[in-house]
RNA sequence: GUCCCCAUCGUCUAGAGGCCUAGGACACCGCCCUCUCACGGCGGCAACCGGGGUUCGAAUCCCCGUGGGGACGCCA
């Protein structure tokens, strides 16, 4: 049997980190076992659903690497066969009409509240005659869900669980309007697309057990689920919408890589012995659903961060460049040259080992590219201010004779140029640092000297000392 | 309130009855490297929720408690 997996994501906000992880999970598993990855966007509920939620889905998926097989299923585009399942359920006797209106089903919900009740619909129109209909309400359908014996779901994760069919009520199939529900057409649309395994989060986990009937209701056979533990937030409850969770996007803005937050995600409630790196190849050959782990687990973006870090330092520098030019151009205003471009590919070793987040990679490479007169932070002031001006005077005198440029010329130089004056390295290499870099932190100062060239080198020490 | 689920360092996790004096990673703290800052290396701090069983032996199996989470929509 071929597996088939699929993300279902309601299109009524962005593609949030919980999502992604789902994703990411029924993905490899999809991959692992040789089998295909489904995208579905659940649309069913119109009102909420948008355009634009849609997008940043598609953009996010894409985005943090997981292709899909095949083309988006949209659900709203299968109503048809939504509703013809509920006319096969209504001829077996299997479903019925139900009159309530959503204030009456309040008022009960709150009477049962009250009582200290379990809360789920009475059944109040489940044998009751159609002729009792009261005139001008539209009918919502509902299944005729069984009441005694037990509803069992053998869960990849979470074990076997039993359910007692009487906490169960009977859930809506078709609205009022005549659109199917999320029950409904996840139920009808996993049949139809052959899903074999749902992966998918924890809260689903009460769901399962009204589709399983349902399933069982329509003659279809369930397929194996797996109800993974959800991501908690620091404060340890769920990551939700309202909470303050975020979307995908938000955190490649904030110069997260694709792949660290992949490689993150994946060791959230799932591990693989003591290994902490784990490329793509190594994730489809290890992940298997038996290895997720069942308690929830809290985000924890240090640990991102660091992840981001480690990928940072295996980019190819063009890859980063690629990455850090829009913000560049942003901050100069205009357009970085091809010399630029060179000068950056050049200065990144030297730059991306000293930056956990591409934001972090693309302030600390501005000095680079910035227009000249380079703007000097309060601490490089205050290291020209205390003789450091002086320093960068002399050393220039020299400099400005030096014909071989190369980081380890420069090095040798400096080294020799600071015994002669019966001074430490650093006290030569401080005030170099802060004319060419506008600030105390940089890269060796000698390999900054090496990227920047002669001419702009000593051009920038002579704007420090005419100021 | 009702139902369901969960429980190892602060966090992510390893752990399938003896390999556990409980391992790794992040974070944190030292030291080394060093022209600054990082990277890297070495070291440190730090956990089996509690109580009962079962067993020669329990982090691991069972029960109870406690704590945490999730679900109870004509949302998905």
């Amino acid at each position: 049997m071929t597996v088939v997996t699929r993300f279902a994501p309601s299109p009524t906000g962005y593609l949030h980190i919980g999502g992604a992880r789902t994703a990411l999970f029924n993905y490899l598993y999809a991959k692992h076992t040789g089998g295909n990855f489904l995208l579905r966007i659940e649309d069913t509920d119109r009102t909420r659903s948008t355009q634009d939620a849609i997008n940043a889905i598609l953009e996010g998926m894409k985005w943090i690497g997981l292709p899909w097989d095949g083309e988006v299923i949209f659900q709203t585009s299968y109503v048809d066969r939504h509703r013809a399942a509920v006319d096969r359920l209504l001829a077996a006797g299997a479903a019925y009409h139900c009159y309530c209106t959503p204030e009456e089903l309040t008022a009960m919900r709150e009477e049962q509240k009250a009582k200290g009740l379990s809360i789920r619909y009475d059944g109040r129109w489940r044998e009751r005659d159609p002729r009792d209909a009261p005139a001008g309400i539209n009918p919502s359908i509902r299944f005729k869900a069984p009441l005694d014996g037990e509803t069992v779901i053998d869960d990849l994760v979470q074990g076997p669980i039993t359910v007692s069919n009487a906490q169960l009520d009977d859930m809506i199939l078709l609205r009022s309007d005549g659109t199917p529900t999320y029950m409904l057409s996840v139920v009808v649309d996993d049949i139809e697309m052959g899903i074999t395994h749902i992966i998918r989060g924890d809260d689903h986990l009460n769901n399962a057990f009204r589709q399983v009937q349902l399933i069982h209701g329509l003659g279809g056979e369930a397929p194996a689920y797996a109800h993974i533990p959800l991501i908690h937030g620091s404060d340890g409850t769920k990551m939700s919408k309202r909470h303050g969770a975020l979307g995908i996007e938000a955190y490649r803005d904030m110069g997260f890589l694709p792949e660290a937050l992949r490689n993150y995600l994946l060791r959230l409630g799932w591990g693989h012995g003591d290994d902490e790196i784990i490329s793509d190849t190594q994730a489809v050959k290890w992940f298997d659903i038996k290895d997720v782990r069942r308690a929830p687990s809290r985000f924890d973006i240090d640990k991102l961060t660091n992840l981001n870090g480690h990928y940072m330092r295996e980019a190819t520098s063009e890859h980063l460049v690629e990455l850090i030019t829009p913000s560049l151009q942003d901050v100069r205003g205009k357009n970085l040259e091809p010399a630029d471009i060179a000068r950056l590919v050049h200065g990144l070793p030297g730059l991306k080992t000293r930056a956990k987040t591409i934001n972090e990679l693309s302030e600390s490479a501005l000095f680079y590219v910035h227009p000249r007169p380079l703007p000097l932070d309060d601490k490089a002031r205050k290291v020209l201010s205390d003789g450091g001006d002086e320093i960068v005077q002399v050393a220039l005198q020299a400099l400005e004779l030096m014909s071989d440029w190369t980081s380890s010329n420069l090095d040798a130089w400096a080294r020799s140029f600071a015994e002669e004056a019966g001074l430490k390295l650093g006290k030569v290499a401080q005030p170099l640092r802060v004319a060419l870099c506008g600030s105390t932190v940089s890269p060796p100062i000698f390999e900054v000297m090496e990227v920047l060239g002669k001419e702009e080198s000593i051009a920038r020490f002579r704007d420090v000392l005419a100021e």
